[in-house]
DNA sequence: AAACGCGGCAACCGCGGGGGC
DNA sequence: GGCCCCCGCGGTTGCCGCGTT
């Protein structure tokens, strides 16, 4: 917003794949200016591109923090729980996994995750019908007939669902102003530190121990902009402890590497790939980070 | 070895919302 | 208030690689 329209001759845009020379020149721009405005960026980067393709390209490939990749079991679970909530809003979907986009939500849903949804429902409803037929049941039971996802699925990720409900029906920010602070705090993810810190690490570490239930909500990150304001602030204001344990190395200087993106990002992005993580995990969709 | 079909993924397109002029 | 532009989102398309025949 606030960007000129000025300045831009029409010219014909290149479509198609981008080579890795423009991927470059795309990825340095952004790193060194920001995007601004998107339509800018596609000239000032000397690309033949719209800014639209440019910040496409952004976002589901160069920006950095992106996973990639197969989707994990947790992944998985998460999206079918999410979309069973939310439908097919595969933006809001990958607020609730870092380091995914909604694009990639998306072709793996429809690839994938859709056809299995299919076709556990289907074996589920000729089950039921066998049953149905044999012991001519006098009960109706409409109330276990969950609509979409299976309900295998939905009962091995309950508390993943309910604590998804709190934002799905009154969004995260809400939380943090409506609830007592305590309240909130104990819905947030610890594993939010164990992204920044290291994410494969700490999963490994997880999945290892015992069928900790941390676990199933790995991937439920709270990732909203406003959560993420607020959180850094409480961040600020309790010293690095907000929400106990797993992040010894942030609570101290690390902490003041982070919270200055816009100051310390531009010096250090090119050397420091441990600010370039950060930043790359703390801002999905980078406009706080660049800005 | 070539042809064909299929699936996955990257990118495009169209639309709606929001903000500036 | 209306127009224009940008942004973001969801749906769709098209390319490419791989497996099968």
């Amino acid at each position: 917003m606030g960007c000129k329209h000025a300045d831009k001759p029409k010219q014909k845009h290149k479509k198609g794949l981008w080579s890795p020379d423009e991927d470059l020149k795309l990825k340095s721009y952004i790193l060194k200016h920001g995007h601004g405005c998107w339509s800018s960026v596609a000239v000032n980067a000397g690309l033949q591109r719209n800014g639209k393709s440019c910040r496409l390209r952004w976002i589901n490939y160069l920006r950095p923090g992106l996973k990639r990749g197969m989707f994990s079991v947790e992944e998985e679970e998460t999206i079918l729980t999410l979309h069973g909530m939310l439908g097919n809003k595969w933006a809001q979907m990958a607020q609730h996994m870092p380091g995914r986009t909604d694009n990639e939500i998306k072709n793996y849903w429809h690839s994938y995750l859709k056809k299995k949804v299919a076709k556990i429902g289907e074996t589920e409803a000729q089950a039921k019908a066998e049953k149905s037929s044999s012991a001519s049941c006098l009960e109706s039971s409409p109330s276990s007939m969950k609509s979409n996802p299976p309900t295998s699925t939905i009962e091995s990720t309950e508390q993943l669902e309910s604590s998804l409900m709190s934002d799905a029906e009154q969004s995260v920010s809400q939380c943090q102003m409506d609830l007592p602070r305590e309240a909130c705090r104990s819905n947030l993810p610890r594993v939010l530190f164990a992204e920044w810190l290291s994410l494969d690490q700490f999963r490994d570490q997880n999945c290892e121990s015992s069928g900790n239930p941390v676990v199933a909500t790995n991937n439920l990150v709270y990732y909203n902009s406003d959560f993420q304001d607020s959180f850094m602030h409480d961040l600020l204001l309790n010293e690095g402890t907000f929400g106990g344990g797993n992040h010894q190395g942030l609570s101290n200087g690390a902490v003041d590497d982070i919270l200055p993106p816009a100051l310390k990002f531009e010096d250090q992005i090119l050397e420091n790939s441990f600010v370039d993580f950060i930043n790359g995990r703390f801002s999905l969709t980078s406009d706080d980070l660049y800005l």
